[in-house]
RNA sequence: GGGUCGGUGCCCGAGUGGCCAAAGGGAACGGGCUGUAAACCCGUCGGCAUUGCCUUCGGAGGUUCAAAUCCUCCCCGGCCCA
């Protein structure tokens, strides 16, 4: 990508743009030459998850144009909780807490975006390093004095909240002040000219534009793009458990790529924009060729394939993508040892010795167990009454057991429940 | 600070002394149909246990044979007033 405005043009050819403060004028500025952009995450969690995946991607593809990316851990802003997308007051974290998410955070943005000491490299911060130091006096003059109660009234997200019975606190509504004062700061001292974020950032991001004009007579710029939604166009659940991370201790690689293996048909053009590096040419002759026969799921075998190469590595991918052709397609007796190790290295497993197996393990007991399969001991035996658990591929009967009889190649049993859950059995011999 | 209304299961929300593990909706989960899809249909949806038992309705006490429902105090929030 030579043509430096030709970067904004396939932003928005992959539905990355939404608002923009002045595409026109952002293009131009581009034109001149590299450019900073900025794009944050708080560490409300020790892992990321796919909404930031975007976020990141976005700032890949600013980096691979020649621009230099500064990631932002909000190490301070995480402290205060973004009422953005909220319907109620978060929990605050405590620091120890925040610091070890900035932590793990710092190295998940460290396998999409190269900081690597070169020219233009990419820049990693936490804006608690600028922030903590910030005297409340001198917050107020030199922030809260350039902006209007009355503006910061008119949030969408400030306006809900102030509907909502919960209210919103002065904490997270002196949020937005924050995110305004780390674009600042970041335009002051690394001469970061844009941000980007999702559109529940749109405001936040205004926020900071419009300080740095106030108080420096700056111009920035930002843009935002839209929020993921379901395949019918409506919210998403975000709050609901589904969250896939990328810390593949909380969602396996295994489970990774299946999360996009699913994609649905209306979406998956969108995702492999998106989600990927694919060049746009490639991501519509991919999905013409899905369109042809959308029986073979080639565009989502694509896509997890890309994205989970992306996050865990190329190899990780290909072993998702073999475990995934032994789960769903042959019968599992016929598979090999080396198949159904790599199976064990993909899936929740449970380690037992030959003495507990002896006797047989409760089935049910077992899908419980550490939450493997099912939350709870009374959720497994409803699943195995709804005929929904499965042994080596052999549908459980209520109150079977698992015994030495059911090992294949006398070390591993398969656990099945619904049609996309596994677990492994692994017995040392 | 005063008045007033409210805090129910993952979320929304009914319930105002026993028939309440608690209506209804959403989410989620299992089955059917399929393409590991969508839509649709059926079922499940606090926990443990083979009829049953245990823990839940902001918190702590109390009244009662019996409380999510009544009383007291406390915590939290909305609205109005100051």
């Amino acid at each position: 990508m030579t043509d430096p405005a030709a970067l904004i043009d396939d932003l928005d050819a992959r539905g990355l743009v939404q608002d923009c403060t002045d595409l026109d004028q952002l293009r131009a500025r581009l034109a001149e030459g590299p450019t900073t952009v900025y794009y944050g995450c708080d560490p409300t969690a020790d892992s990321l998850h796919v909404g930031n995946l975007i976020g990141l991607l976005v700032l890949r593809r600013f980096q691979d144009a020649g621009h230099r990316p500064v990631a932002l851990a909000g190490g301070a802003t995480g402290m205060v909780g973004d009422p953005s997308g909220r319907s109620e007051e978060r929990n605050l974290l405590d620091e120890a807490t925040l610091a070890s998410n900035v932590a793990a955070i710092k190295a998940q943005i460290g396998r999409i975006i190269d900081f690597s000491d070169q020219p233009g490299a990419a820049v990693l911060v936490d804006n608690l390093d600028w922030t903590r130091e910030v005297r409340l006096l001198d917050f107020l003059r030199d922030v809260g004095k350039h902006v209007t109660v009355n503006q910061m009234l008119a949030r969408e997200s400030v306006k809900t909240r102030l509907q909502s019975e919960h209210g919103i606190s002065f904490t997270e509504f002196s949020y937005m002040l924050l995110q305004a004062h780390d674009f600042l700061w970041l335009h002051e001292h690394l001469d970061v000219e844009l941000q980007v974020g999702g559109s529940d950032q749109w405001g936040n991001i205004l926020g900071g534009v419009d300080l740095i004009r106030r108080v420096r007579g700056g111009v920035a710029h930002g843009f935002s793009w839209p929020l993921l939604t379901a395949p019918d166009g409506t919210k998403l659940g975000k709050t609901t458990g589904a969250r896939i991370w990328l810390d593949p201790a909380r969602t396996s690689p295994y489970r990774f790529y299946q999360h996009w293996i699913s994609t649905d048909d209306r979406q998956v053009r969108q995702f492999l924009a998106q989600f990927t590096l694919l060049s746009l040419p490639e991501v519509e002759a991919i999905v013409a060729e899905h369109g042809a026969s959308p029986e073979r799921r080639q565009a989502q075998r694509r896509l997890a394939h890309e994205v989970t190469a992306l996050v865990h590595g190329e190899q990780a991918a290909r072993d998702a993508a073999a475990a995934s052709a032994i789960l769903f397609g042959a019968p599992v007796a016929d598979a090999t040892p080396a198949a159904l190790g790599l199976v064990a290295a993909e899936v929740p497993t449970r380690q037992v010795t030959r003495g507990e197996l002896e006797p047989g393990l409760d089935l049910a007991e077992l899908m419980a167990h550490d939450g493997l399969l099912s939350a709870s001991k009374s959720e497994a035996r409803r699943t195995i009454v709804q005929g929904g658990a499965s042994i080596n591929g052999v549908p459980a009967q209520s109150g079977v057991s698992v015994g030495l009889a059911d090992l294949l190649h006398d070390r591993w049993i398969l656990i099945r429940r619904g049609k996309k859950a596994y677990a492994m059995v692994v017995c040392e011999p």
